[in-house]
DNA sequence: CTGTTAGCGCATTCAC
DNA sequence: GTGAATGCGCTAACAG
């Protein structure tokens, strides 16, 4: 029925190593019998079987890209970019047996469980290595739970790197994660709230994402470090509402931002979707943008610069991080000096943001 | 090194089959037993070893779904939708060794080969089922090959699903394809353009995808059909350009329609991504929306309704079909009459279409 | 209900 | 440079 690496070395008139050896190219095979081999796979069209390849080799070609939410396109352009540099540019010989690498994204949901699951079912599937993008939750048990993890695959010999994540911080260190692409979140944070408080701003709203997310906390911080730089800190805590990483959550926020400070003259948002449905809430309340109140996000996703007025955020380099990811993910890059890299934010100023109305 | 069941057997005092009985939980065994058994997977740490298992048992638990564009929402909504009926929402037993399915996502980024070399990839994996979302690429001899191959798969014994993508339209069927959700493109395209027309626009121009994808096609044709049957046939040809479903090329097509056409009432885009580039555009070019250019888009993915104004769409249930795809491929549900279903499109008036300036 | 016996298809030692 | 054995870790018949 299906044919084998054994019917190939029968058509090749050659053993079974042989086929193997061509296949891998990890050995030297004479030019005449390489050509041999390859056409009778191309013949038999014969397909290498990854289970077995891999029991053998104690290794499988798989690499995993965990995200917490594919439908999010901040999670999709880091996934897509570190794809780009896993799945090989090849286009040659596209049905072939070579040795490319599978890339493929396991999407958690934001849920602790289902992270711990599809890291098991990585380790159980020997992956080669595993990138986690985005935020991590911040819950004790279930942090030590995925380092525990984590070593392990790294012990299985898979190849461990952190995007858009912070490095594990556990006693004894990143525990078998080969890099960390952290980005600057407090950093961008700052500025961004800076950036309103020069243009006059006092009563400015927080909408946070997720409370047990270090994304939330370190863009939090960021915040509160200018608030408090300018000697509102008071401020924070009581204009500052939690919610999840969605439109919807910006929009039930900014209502009950505007129920706590009707007159509130900025509103700075978890990211760039969630500030869109602080925009939707505005303009329900009759409060136009930015006249009479401003709205930052974060991330510059690319309907930002699209929305009306466009929206002040915080860029940070999605592709280039996830590609960058993705080479570390596959040995193609040494991994940054102590294994951590900060990536940096850059603020974008656009429409939605201007000088409180006096 | 690495713990094996043979180890969990010796420390359960059973056999090797019993272990893998209770992991698999096909066959009875006594609760005593299990509990045992259980009892020293845990103490041991085990995990099963996937390659392992899936050369034995000639098939493994992954599932492949196929995408064109992991950034892109459209793709991403699908992909997690199908995933949440995949994964298994268990929660319990995290870490555990049991019978979940693995749901992986491969981005194609639209190139004929990758999607080859994806699905070749899989094939290898002995994967239990794959899903191809979005449209495919009209190339007679790419269809043939990506038709031959989901065959080779479906014989191996993988259940191949369609999602967002009409039927293999080859001589001799489906091909081993268990069932197609075919999204109405050409009716909601069709309603779309009756409604423009209806508000009285004669000069509507219109934003194509890629030429040689279904999707396009199928869309183009529902714009056509309105048209010719106002009458307005000759207008369709002279007034749509084509470009890739991203935003810059909603941009670029509407400014080259604006040369060809100074005088156009509407702009019809592609899906909503392009419909926004075509707003920038616009405005760019001195255009109100929709005073003096309506615009409509498609797919209606959550930004549209926050756009300024928001946007006129024909909404696609994405979610829906994409987790009844993950069900389908999981067999947990029956496949609809003839493999073949059709998902409705509704048409979405919002603020982005108006009648013409008189 | 449980143990025993064989492979699944391939990557590797070794010899030659 | 190539062939011949051996075993990776598990599942699937069979017995019992």
């Amino acid at each position: 029925m299906t044919v084998t690496l054994a019917d190939v070395a029968a058509r090749a008139q050659v053993s079974p190593a042989t086929v193997s050896r061509v296949l891998n190219g990890n050995y030297p095979v004479a030019a005449a019998t390489r050509e041999r081999v390859l056409r009778a796979v191309d013949d038999l069209d014969y397909v290498l079987n990854g289970p077995a390849s891999a029991l053998a080799a104690a290794t499988s070609d798989l690499v995993g890209i965990l995200v917490n939410d594919i439908a999010d396109p901040f999670f999709g352009i880091m996934a897509g970019a570190a794809q780009s540099q896993i799945g090989g540019p090849e286009g040659a010989g596209a049905g072939r047996a070579g040795g490319e690498k599978l890339a493929i994204v396991c999407n958690t949901g934001g849920s602790p469980e289902r992270e711990l699951t599809y890291l098991t079912l990585l380790q159980r599937q020997r992956a080669a290595a595993v990138i986690l993008t985005g935020g991590a939750i911040e819950d004790p048990g279930h942090s030590t739970a995925v380092a525990a993890k984590l070593a392990k695959l790294a012990d299985g010999g898979a190849r461990v790197v952190l995007c858009g994540r912070p490095p594990l911080e556990l006693p004894g260190g990143g525990g078998g994660v080969a890099a960390a692409l952290a980005f600057d979140n407090r950093g961008g944070a700052r500025r961004l709230t800076e950036h309103l408080l020069a243009l006059g701003h006092r009563r400015i709203g927080y909408v946070a994402g997720p409370v047990e997310r270090t994304t939330t906390r370190h863009r939090l911080e960021g915040h509160r470090d200018a608030m408090d730089a300018a000697g509102l800190g008071g401020v924070v805590e009581p204009l500052t509402v939690h919610g999840s990483y969605d439109r919807q959550s910006g929009y039930d926020a900014t209502l009950e931002l505007l129920r706590r400070e009707p007159e509130l003259t900025a509103v700075v948002a978890a990211n760039d979707t969630v500030a869109l449905g602080a925009c939707a809430a505005l303009r329900e309340r009759g409060r136009s943008i930015p006249d009479d109140v401003s709205v930052a996000g974060f991330d510059d996703l690319p309907f930002s610069a699209d929305t009306m007025p466009a929206l002040t955020t915080v860029r940070l380099p999605l592709y280039e991080a996830g590609a960058r990811a993705g080479r570390l993910a596959m040995g193609r890059e040494a991994a940054p000096p102590g294994g951590i890299a900060s990536v940096p934010a850059e603020l974008m100023v656009r429409g939605s943001t201007a000088g409180p109305r006096s």
